[in-house]
DNA sequence: TATGTTATCGCAAACTTTTGCAATAACTGG
DNA sequence: CCAGTTATTGCAAAAGTTTGCGATAACATA
């Protein structure tokens, strides 16, 4: 059984139904590579059925990351999906000022969760996890004596693997 | 000179203009107890100064959340703010199932910390932190079996403090 | 204090995400 | 296999958030 289909079983033992719909949200953003924004997952997913609506999409993708089958990321304010591999860890530090994302390897994050599991029952979704703070390069600037506002507007984009 | 004083000097000195509009609002989250949603900021706001447009807050508040001065909180949906405190640590653990939040002492998040700071010269925000996870309750129930889809729709409210 | 430069603002429009509701289709029990 | 129950869908509209642009005001320099 793929793990696809565990993850069928598994929607289906919780009392939730499955429909074309929902299989085929859950093939797209299994077949694409990282994570897939909502209108590239409503795109692909229009191409084999063209009623399928983009609420539609939203209302699944957000099943999904409740019950545990998918990861959210939020992409440059853009909501991005990708599916909860249990083997693949995959962590980031996202930096507050650039944006930019480091890897982070899953050992730094054991500790933590640990701790979190024996003092609270609390079981953090480490899989796929996302810490924000402020990289090197930018607080050495900051520390610099401040560059002068870099950035015109607030906006920028973001790049993450 | 308070911490809102410094929080506009630190402004200045990293090149944004002072406005009046961001002493404004700056001055509304500060004065509020907690987390404040824009909406509420923005009618605040406009009592004393009508003409402040709601795209403004938007950007100020993005603009303090980048340099550190406000902290951006999720909460159903809905961007909230409140000030970033430093002395006054804050923390959560919010389940993606029920959206129970719990609170989480500082102690368990400085050796993370630390850790990130060593290693990669990383700074996380942990001042105000959130981890996505599942509590003991939802996972309980999940174990017995699968609690029947207890939410109809999706989407439910949760509760921070 | 007067002047130039440019970050910021307000407005309007776009974009992203959520929600209400009637119709439909997935599961259940007979 | 058929009928009943109700979760889920598609559609349309709303709500939340971001963005483009010309006008304005904040800061720097003289």
């Amino acid at each position: 059984m793929t793990s696809q289909e565990q993850s069928l079983h598994y929607l289906q033992s919780l009392g939730y139904r499955l429909t074309p719909q929902r299989l085929m949200v859950l093939a797209i953003v299994a077949g694409g590579a990282g994570h897939m924004g909502v209108d590239e997952i409503h795109r692909q997913a229009r191409a084999a059925y063209p009623y399928l609506d983009l609420a539609t999409v939203y209302r699944t993708l957000r099943l999904f990351k409740q019950v545990g089958v998918v990861t959210e990321v939020d992409i440059d304010n853009r909501l991005h999906y990708e599916l909860t591999a249990p083997g693949e860890k995959h962590h980031h530090m996202v930096c507050r000022a650039c944006h930019r994302a480091i890897n982070l390897s899953p050992h730094y994050l054991e500790e933590f969760r640990d701790t979190l599991m024996q003092e609270f029952g609390f079981e953090p979704d480490v899989e796929h996890f996302t810490v924000a703070g402020r990289c090197l390069p930018c607080r050495e600037m900051a520390a610099a004596g401040g560059g002068t506002a870099v950035e015109a507007d607030v906006g920028d984009g973001g790049e993450v693997d």
